[in-house]
DNA sequence: CCCTATAGGGTACGTCCAGTACCCTATAGG
DNA sequence: CCTATAGGGTACTGGACGTACCCTATAGGG
Protein backbone atom coordinates (compact mmCIF):
# COMPACT_ATOMS: atom_id res chain seq x y z
CA UNK A 1 0.00 0.00 0.00
CA UNK A 2 0.93 3.64 -0.59
CA UNK A 3 1.71 4.79 2.85
CA UNK A 4 4.16 7.87 1.67
CA UNK A 5 2.58 10.68 -0.49
CA UNK A 6 5.23 12.10 -2.80
CA UNK A 7 5.34 14.66 -5.70
CA UNK A 8 1.95 16.57 -6.74
CA UNK A 9 0.33 14.90 -3.81
CA UNK A 10 2.00 15.82 -1.07
CA UNK A 11 2.20 19.40 -2.56
CA UNK A 12 -1.38 19.49 -2.26
CA UNK A 13 -1.54 18.53 1.03
CA UNK A 14 0.82 21.18 2.31
CA UNK A 15 -0.83 23.87 0.21
CA UNK A 16 -4.27 22.69 1.50
CA UNK A 17 -3.04 22.90 5.02
CA UNK A 18 -0.98 26.27 4.92
CA UNK A 19 -4.75 27.25 3.27
CA UNK A 20 -6.27 26.34 6.28
CA UNK A 21 -3.88 27.71 8.57
CA UNK A 22 -4.14 30.99 6.98
CA UNK A 23 -7.99 31.02 7.21
CA UNK A 24 -8.03 30.15 10.86
CA UNK A 25 -4.71 32.59 11.98
CA UNK A 26 -4.23 34.67 9.34
CA UNK A 27 -0.86 35.01 7.51
CA UNK A 28 0.97 36.42 10.74
CA UNK A 29 -0.42 33.02 12.67
CA UNK A 30 0.89 30.88 10.29
CA UNK A 31 3.83 29.25 11.20
CA UNK A 32 5.86 26.26 9.49
CA UNK A 33 6.04 24.18 11.85
CA UNK A 34 1.93 23.92 12.18
CA UNK A 35 1.64 23.64 8.28
CA UNK A 36 3.84 20.88 8.46
CA UNK A 37 2.13 19.10 11.74
CA UNK A 38 -1.24 19.94 9.42
CA UNK A 39 0.05 18.19 6.51
CA UNK A 40 0.99 15.22 8.53
CA UNK A 41 4.95 16.13 7.14
CA UNK A 42 8.07 17.99 8.46
CA UNK A 43 9.62 20.92 7.05
CA UNK A 44 12.08 19.86 4.77
CA UNK A 45 9.33 18.87 2.74
CA UNK A 46 7.98 22.74 2.43
CA UNK A 47 11.82 23.88 2.02
CA UNK A 48 12.18 21.52 -0.61
CA UNK A 49 9.64 23.71 -2.56
CA UNK A 50 9.12 27.03 -1.88
CA UNK A 51 11.98 29.28 -0.55
CA UNK A 52 9.94 31.24 2.46
CA UNK A 53 7.35 31.53 4.34
CA UNK A 54 6.12 34.08 2.74
CA UNK A 55 5.87 32.01 -0.93
CA UNK A 56 4.16 29.33 0.91
CA UNK A 57 1.92 31.42 1.99
CA UNK A 58 1.35 33.34 -1.40
CA UNK A 59 0.86 30.19 -3.17
CA UNK A 60 -1.46 28.60 -0.68
CA UNK A 61 -3.68 32.12 -0.83
CA UNK A 62 -4.78 30.94 -4.49
CA UNK A 63 -6.57 27.65 -2.25
CA UNK A 64 -8.43 29.98 -0.38
CA UNK A 65 -10.16 32.60 -3.01
CA UNK A 66 -12.64 30.70 -6.13
CA UNK A 67 -11.81 34.09 -7.48
CA UNK A 68 -15.27 34.41 -9.06
CA UNK A 69 -14.54 37.72 -11.31
CA UNK A 70 -17.93 39.77 -11.22
CA UNK A 71 -18.55 41.17 -14.07
CA UNK A 72 -21.94 42.91 -14.13
CA UNK A 73 -24.00 44.67 -16.57
CA UNK A 74 -26.54 46.70 -14.76
CA UNK A 75 -27.42 48.98 -17.91
CA UNK A 76 -25.18 52.13 -16.77
CA UNK A 77 -21.98 52.70 -16.21
CA UNK A 78 -23.03 54.50 -12.69
CA UNK A 79 -24.06 50.80 -11.72
CA UNK A 80 -21.85 48.44 -13.34
CA UNK A 81 -19.06 50.30 -10.97
CA UNK A 82 -20.94 50.76 -8.01
CA UNK A 83 -21.75 46.73 -8.63
CA UNK A 84 -17.73 46.36 -8.96
CA UNK A 85 -16.59 48.49 -6.20
CA UNK A 86 -19.07 46.79 -3.43
CA UNK A 87 -17.70 43.05 -4.53
CA UNK A 88 -14.43 44.54 -4.05
CA UNK A 89 -15.18 46.01 -1.09
CA UNK A 90 -16.79 42.94 0.41
CA UNK A 91 -14.03 40.94 -0.80
CA UNK A 92 -11.00 42.70 0.87
CA UNK A 93 -13.31 42.88 4.08
CA UNK A 94 -14.10 39.21 4.01
CA UNK A 95 -12.00 37.14 6.60
CA UNK A 96 -9.86 36.37 2.64
CA UNK A 97 -9.67 40.17 2.85
CA UNK A 98 -7.66 40.07 6.07
CA UNK A 99 -5.62 37.33 4.73
CA UNK A 100 -4.83 39.00 1.88
CA UNK A 101 -4.19 42.30 3.52
CA UNK A 102 -1.50 40.62 5.58
CA UNK A 103 0.75 38.69 2.80
CA UNK A 104 0.40 42.09 0.93
CA UNK A 105 1.88 43.77 3.98
CA UNK A 106 4.55 40.70 4.28
CA UNK A 107 5.28 40.98 0.58
CA UNK A 108 5.51 44.96 0.96
CA UNK A 109 9.35 45.16 0.89
CA UNK A 110 9.80 42.81 -1.73
CA UNK A 111 9.47 43.93 -5.48
CA UNK A 112 9.40 39.59 -6.29
CA UNK A 113 6.91 39.00 -3.99
CA UNK A 114 4.73 41.53 -4.51
CA UNK A 115 4.38 40.67 -8.49
CA UNK A 116 3.21 37.21 -7.84
CA UNK A 117 0.97 38.60 -5.34
CA UNK A 118 -0.67 40.48 -8.23
CA UNK A 119 -0.79 37.51 -10.37
CA UNK A 120 -2.18 34.99 -7.58
CA UNK A 121 -4.48 37.68 -6.19
CA UNK A 122 -5.94 38.48 -10.04
CA UNK A 123 -5.46 42.05 -9.38
CA UNK A 124 -4.57 42.50 -12.88
CA UNK A 125 -7.77 40.33 -13.69
CA UNK A 126 -9.79 42.77 -11.90
CA UNK A 127 -7.91 45.91 -13.93
CA UNK A 128 -8.48 44.70 -16.97
CA UNK A 129 -12.28 43.94 -15.95
CA UNK A 130 -12.60 47.40 -15.11
CA UNK A 131 -11.43 48.62 -18.87
CA UNK A 132 -13.30 46.40 -19.94
CA UNK A 133 -16.91 47.67 -18.42
CA UNK A 134 -15.77 50.82 -19.88
CA UNK A 135 -14.72 49.83 -23.11
CA UNK A 136 -18.45 48.41 -23.03
CA UNK A 137 -20.26 51.47 -22.20
CA UNK A 138 -18.11 53.72 -24.34
CA UNK A 139 -19.20 51.07 -27.67
CA UNK A 140 -22.98 52.01 -25.89
CA UNK A 141 -22.96 55.58 -26.73
CA UNK A 142 -23.11 56.75 -23.07
CA UNK A 143 -19.69 57.62 -22.54
CA UNK A 144 -17.01 59.72 -25.01
CA UNK A 145 -14.57 57.35 -26.72
CA UNK A 146 -11.93 59.14 -25.28
CA UNK A 147 -12.81 57.93 -21.72
CA UNK A 148 -11.76 54.55 -22.01
CA UNK A 149 -8.13 54.85 -20.67
CA UNK A 150 -6.51 52.56 -18.32
CA UNK A 151 -5.98 54.64 -15.92
CA UNK A 152 -9.07 56.56 -15.70
CA UNK A 153 -10.82 52.74 -15.68
CA UNK A 154 -8.67 52.01 -12.84
CA UNK A 155 -8.78 55.28 -10.85
CA UNK A 156 -12.52 53.71 -9.02
CA UNK A 157 -10.36 50.51 -7.62
CA UNK A 158 -6.96 51.92 -6.88
CA UNK A 159 -8.65 54.91 -4.88
CA UNK A 160 -10.38 52.00 -2.90
CA UNK A 161 -7.19 49.95 -2.51
CA UNK A 162 -5.54 53.11 -1.23
CA UNK A 163 -8.54 53.60 1.07
CA UNK A 164 -7.68 50.29 2.79
CA UNK A 165 -4.04 51.23 2.89
CA UNK A 166 -4.48 54.15 4.50
CA UNK A 167 -7.11 53.17 7.10
CA UNK A 168 -6.62 49.19 7.50
CA UNK A 169 -10.19 48.91 8.46
CA UNK A 170 -12.36 46.15 8.76
CA UNK A 171 -14.60 47.82 5.48
CA UNK A 172 -15.01 50.87 3.96
CA UNK A 173 -18.22 52.57 4.31
CA UNK A 174 -20.57 52.39 1.25
CA UNK A 175 -21.05 55.98 1.63
CA UNK A 176 -17.01 56.55 0.44
CA UNK A 177 -17.64 53.57 -2.58
CA UNK A 178 -20.29 56.03 -3.71
CA UNK A 179 -18.40 59.45 -3.30
CA UNK A 180 -15.64 57.40 -5.69
CA UNK A 181 -18.20 57.20 -8.35
CA UNK A 182 -20.54 60.29 -8.24
CA UNK A 183 -17.68 62.75 -7.36
CA UNK A 184 -14.74 61.24 -8.94
CA UNK A 185 -15.09 58.55 -11.61
CA UNK A 186 -18.22 59.74 -13.28
CA UNK A 187 -16.78 63.49 -13.47
CA UNK A 188 -13.64 62.03 -14.60
CA UNK A 189 -15.26 60.35 -17.19
CA UNK A 190 -17.97 63.15 -18.22
CA UNK A 191 -14.80 65.68 -18.20
CA UNK A 192 -13.02 63.69 -21.12
CA UNK A 193 -14.91 64.46 -24.09
CA UNK B 1 29.35 65.41 37.39
CA UNK B 2 25.54 64.52 35.72
CA UNK B 3 26.85 60.73 34.55
CA UNK B 4 23.09 59.35 34.34
CA UNK B 5 20.48 60.59 32.13
CA UNK B 6 16.80 60.40 33.05
CA UNK B 7 13.27 61.85 31.35
CA UNK B 8 13.63 64.19 28.42
CA UNK B 9 17.25 63.41 27.74
CA UNK B 10 17.43 59.89 27.65
CA UNK B 11 14.08 59.82 25.81
CA UNK B 12 15.93 62.02 23.14
CA UNK B 13 19.05 59.62 22.68
CA UNK B 14 16.77 56.55 22.63
CA UNK B 15 14.87 58.29 19.60
CA UNK B 16 18.11 59.33 18.08
CA UNK B 17 19.36 55.73 18.51
CA UNK B 18 16.49 54.42 16.46
CA UNK B 19 16.30 57.45 14.01
CA UNK B 20 19.80 56.11 13.27
CA UNK B 21 18.58 52.21 13.03
CA UNK B 22 16.08 53.27 11.12
CA UNK B 23 18.05 55.17 8.64
CA UNK B 24 20.79 51.97 8.82
CA UNK B 25 18.64 48.52 8.66
CA UNK B 26 15.31 49.73 7.69
CA UNK B 27 12.19 49.12 9.95
CA UNK B 28 12.45 45.22 9.65
CA UNK B 29 16.19 45.65 10.79
CA UNK B 30 15.69 47.42 13.74
CA UNK B 31 16.12 45.57 16.86
CA UNK B 32 15.49 46.77 20.48
CA UNK B 33 18.59 45.58 21.56
CA UNK B 34 20.67 47.19 18.99
CA UNK B 35 18.26 50.42 19.87
CA UNK B 36 19.16 50.25 23.33
CA UNK B 37 22.80 49.50 22.94
CA UNK B 38 23.37 52.61 20.70
CA UNK B 39 21.68 54.64 23.09
CA UNK B 40 23.75 53.32 25.48
CA UNK B 41 21.17 52.42 27.91
CA UNK B 42 19.06 48.74 27.85
CA UNK B 43 15.68 47.88 26.85
CA UNK B 44 13.96 48.29 30.51
CA UNK B 45 14.35 51.96 29.45
CA UNK B 46 12.62 51.60 26.26
CA UNK B 47 9.70 49.64 27.23
CA UNK B 48 9.09 51.74 30.24
CA UNK B 49 8.04 54.46 27.04
CA UNK B 50 6.81 52.21 24.30
CA UNK B 51 4.80 48.99 24.69
CA UNK B 52 5.93 47.16 21.46
CA UNK B 53 8.72 47.75 18.97
CA UNK B 54 6.02 49.33 16.20
CA UNK B 55 5.46 52.17 18.58
CA UNK B 56 9.23 53.05 19.08
CA UNK B 57 9.19 52.95 15.26
CA UNK B 58 6.69 55.16 14.34
CA UNK B 59 7.51 57.23 17.54
CA UNK B 60 11.46 57.27 16.11
CA UNK B 61 10.42 57.90 12.21
CA UNK B 62 9.79 61.94 12.50
CA UNK B 63 12.93 62.28 13.84
CA UNK B 64 13.95 60.84 10.24
CA UNK B 65 11.66 63.98 8.35
CA UNK B 66 12.30 67.52 8.44
CA UNK B 67 9.02 67.05 6.87
CA UNK B 68 9.06 70.14 4.85
CA UNK B 69 5.68 70.24 3.48
CA UNK B 70 6.06 72.12 0.06
CA UNK B 71 3.05 74.44 -1.12
CA UNK B 72 3.95 74.94 -5.11
CA UNK B 73 2.97 78.05 -6.58
CA UNK B 74 3.28 77.64 -10.56
CA UNK B 75 0.71 79.64 -11.13
CA UNK B 76 -1.42 76.66 -12.65
CA UNK B 77 -2.76 74.00 -11.22
CA UNK B 78 -1.30 71.49 -13.77
CA UNK B 79 2.11 72.70 -12.43
CA UNK B 80 1.61 72.23 -9.07
CA UNK B 81 -0.46 69.73 -9.19
CA UNK B 82 3.06 68.06 -10.96
CA UNK B 83 5.33 69.56 -8.72
CA UNK B 84 3.36 68.34 -5.76
CA UNK B 85 3.26 64.52 -6.83
CA UNK B 86 7.05 65.06 -7.74
CA UNK B 87 7.95 65.70 -4.30
CA UNK B 88 5.97 62.81 -2.91
CA UNK B 89 7.84 60.73 -4.84
CA UNK B 90 10.80 61.76 -4.44
CA UNK B 91 10.23 61.51 -0.77
CA UNK B 92 9.03 57.98 -1.53
CA UNK B 93 11.34 56.38 -3.39
CA UNK B 94 14.19 57.61 -1.19
CA UNK B 95 15.59 56.19 1.90
CA UNK B 96 13.21 57.59 3.91
CA UNK B 97 10.19 56.18 1.52
CA UNK B 98 11.73 52.81 2.18
CA UNK B 99 11.40 53.40 6.16
CA UNK B 100 8.37 54.91 6.01
CA UNK B 101 7.09 51.62 3.87
CA UNK B 102 8.30 49.39 6.04
CA UNK B 103 6.52 51.01 9.24
CA UNK B 104 3.63 51.07 6.89
CA UNK B 105 3.71 47.63 6.73
CA UNK B 106 4.53 46.94 10.04
CA UNK B 107 0.88 48.59 11.12
CA UNK B 108 -1.17 47.06 8.29
CA UNK B 109 -2.89 44.96 10.56
CA UNK B 110 -3.25 47.31 13.08
CA UNK B 111 -5.88 50.41 13.41
CA UNK B 112 -4.90 51.37 15.91
CA UNK B 113 -0.81 51.91 14.87
CA UNK B 114 -2.16 53.02 11.05
CA UNK B 115 -3.74 56.05 12.45
CA UNK B 116 -0.88 57.21 14.52
CA UNK B 117 1.29 57.11 10.89
CA UNK B 118 -1.26 58.87 9.43
CA UNK B 119 -0.34 61.53 11.85
CA UNK B 120 3.06 61.02 12.19
CA UNK B 121 3.93 61.19 8.81
CA UNK B 122 1.89 64.09 7.78
CA UNK B 123 -0.95 62.17 5.46
CA UNK B 124 -3.59 64.64 6.58
CA UNK B 125 -1.27 67.47 6.32
CA UNK B 126 -0.51 66.38 2.75
CA UNK B 127 -4.13 66.11 1.90
CA UNK B 128 -5.13 69.60 3.26
CA UNK B 129 -2.37 70.87 1.12
CA UNK B 130 -3.91 69.24 -2.08
CA UNK B 131 -7.36 70.84 -1.42
CA UNK B 132 -5.81 74.16 -0.54
CA UNK B 133 -4.17 73.89 -3.68
CA UNK B 134 -7.35 73.28 -5.62
CA UNK B 135 -9.09 76.16 -3.40
CA UNK B 136 -6.79 78.53 -4.80
CA UNK B 137 -7.24 77.19 -8.29
CA UNK B 138 -10.97 77.76 -7.97
CA UNK B 139 -10.66 80.94 -6.35
CA UNK B 140 -8.58 82.56 -9.53
CA UNK B 141 -11.57 80.89 -11.62
CA UNK B 142 -8.96 78.64 -13.17
CA UNK B 143 -11.45 75.74 -12.20
CA UNK B 144 -14.92 75.50 -11.50
CA UNK B 145 -15.89 76.10 -7.90
CA UNK B 146 -17.52 72.77 -7.51
CA UNK B 147 -14.23 71.18 -8.27
CA UNK B 148 -12.84 71.81 -5.20
CA UNK B 149 -14.07 68.83 -3.16
CA UNK B 150 -12.02 66.86 -0.98
CA UNK B 151 -12.10 63.40 -2.58
CA UNK B 152 -11.05 65.14 -6.12
CA UNK B 153 -8.33 66.87 -4.51
CA UNK B 154 -6.51 64.23 -2.62
CA UNK B 155 -7.40 61.62 -5.83
CA UNK B 156 -3.89 62.06 -8.05
CA UNK B 157 -1.92 61.41 -4.33
CA UNK B 158 -4.53 58.57 -3.42
CA UNK B 159 -3.16 57.51 -7.26
CA UNK B 160 0.17 57.37 -6.22
CA UNK B 161 -0.23 55.91 -2.88
CA UNK B 162 -1.94 52.63 -4.84
CA UNK B 163 1.05 52.89 -7.19
CA UNK B 164 3.33 52.28 -4.52
CA UNK B 165 1.49 49.88 -2.68
CA UNK B 166 1.07 47.58 -5.85
CA UNK B 167 4.48 47.84 -7.38
CA UNK B 168 6.33 48.50 -4.11
CA UNK B 169 9.21 50.14 -5.88
CA UNK B 170 11.94 51.96 -6.10
CA UNK B 171 10.27 54.65 -7.71
CA UNK B 172 7.85 55.47 -9.51
CA UNK B 173 8.74 56.97 -13.55
CA UNK B 174 7.60 60.60 -13.95
CA UNK B 175 5.38 59.47 -16.98
CA UNK B 176 3.48 57.89 -14.54
CA UNK B 177 2.82 61.16 -12.50
CA UNK B 178 1.97 63.20 -15.95
CA UNK B 179 -0.39 60.43 -16.75
CA UNK B 180 -2.61 60.90 -13.71
CA UNK B 181 -2.13 64.93 -13.91
CA UNK B 182 -3.52 64.89 -17.58
CA UNK B 183 -5.26 61.72 -18.21
CA UNK B 184 -7.09 61.82 -14.34
CA UNK B 185 -7.02 64.78 -12.48
CA UNK B 186 -7.20 67.88 -15.08
CA UNK B 187 -9.95 65.75 -16.79
CA UNK B 188 -12.06 64.72 -13.68
CA UNK B 189 -11.81 68.46 -12.19
CA UNK B 190 -12.75 69.88 -16.10
CA UNK B 191 -15.58 67.59 -15.99
CA UNK B 192 -17.33 68.80 -12.47
CA UNK B 193 -18.37 72.30 -14.50
C1' DC C 1 13.04 -8.81 -10.42
C1' DC C 2 16.49 -6.42 -8.02
C1' DC C 3 19.16 -1.83 -7.15
C1' DT C 4 19.96 2.59 -6.52
C1' DA C 5 19.09 7.53 -6.76
C1' DT C 6 15.75 10.54 -4.96
C1' DA C 7 12.38 12.41 -2.09
C1' DG C 8 10.03 11.96 2.58
C1' DG C 9 10.09 11.56 7.47
C1' DG C 10 11.90 12.38 12.18
C1' DT C 11 14.28 15.13 14.97
C1' DA C 12 17.32 18.07 16.85
C1' DC C 13 19.64 22.29 16.45
C1' DG C 14 21.49 27.20 15.69
C1' DT C 15 20.10 31.73 15.69
C1' DC C 16 17.65 35.70 16.33
C1' DC C 17 14.66 38.59 18.66
C1' DA C 18 10.65 40.35 21.37
C1' DG C 19 9.31 40.97 25.69
C1' DT C 20 9.87 40.08 30.93
C1' DA C 21 11.94 39.60 35.52
C1' DC C 22 15.13 40.88 39.13
C1' DC C 23 18.13 43.23 41.51
C1' DC C 24 21.34 46.86 42.26
C1' DT C 25 22.35 52.01 42.06
C1' DA C 26 22.24 56.94 41.02
C1' DT C 27 19.71 61.04 41.90
C1' DA C 28 15.89 64.36 42.20
C1' DG C 29 13.18 66.60 45.25
C1' DG C 30 11.24 66.97 49.58
C1' DC D 1 19.96 63.94 54.70
C1' DC D 2 16.42 60.31 52.99
C1' DT D 3 13.64 57.93 50.16
C1' DA D 4 10.82 57.00 46.14
C1' DT D 5 11.60 56.65 41.39
C1' DA D 6 13.86 55.91 37.20
C1' DG D 7 18.15 53.80 35.01
C1' DG D 8 21.45 50.20 34.33
C1' DG D 9 23.02 45.35 34.00
C1' DT D 10 21.96 40.98 32.96
C1' DA D 11 19.85 36.88 32.36
C1' DC D 12 16.04 34.29 30.73
C1' DT D 13 11.65 32.55 28.38
C1' DG D 14 9.37 31.47 24.46
C1' DG D 15 8.48 31.41 19.76
C1' DA D 16 9.71 30.91 15.17
C1' DC D 17 12.53 30.62 10.92
C1' DG D 18 15.63 28.10 8.60
C1' DT D 19 19.22 24.15 8.44
C1' DA D 20 21.63 19.74 9.17
C1' DC D 21 21.75 14.83 9.52
C1' DC D 22 20.45 10.48 9.20
C1' DC D 23 17.28 6.87 8.28
C1' DT D 24 13.68 4.79 5.07
C1' DA D 25 10.21 4.08 1.48
C1' DT D 26 9.71 3.75 -3.34
C1' DA D 27 9.82 4.83 -8.24
C1' DG D 28 11.85 3.68 -12.30
C1' DG D 29 15.57 1.81 -14.85
C1' DG D 30 18.65 -2.07 -16.05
Amino acid sequence: MNTRRRGEELEQAILHAAADELRESGYAGMTMDRVAARAGTNKNAIYRRWPHRAALGIAAYRHLSDAAMPNPDTGTLRGDALEMLRQANETWSSPHGTVLRGLLAAAADDPELLTLMRERSGADTVDRAWLGMLERAAARGEVPAAAAHHRVATTPIMLLRAEYAMRGIPSVPDEVLVEIVDEVFLPLVRGRG
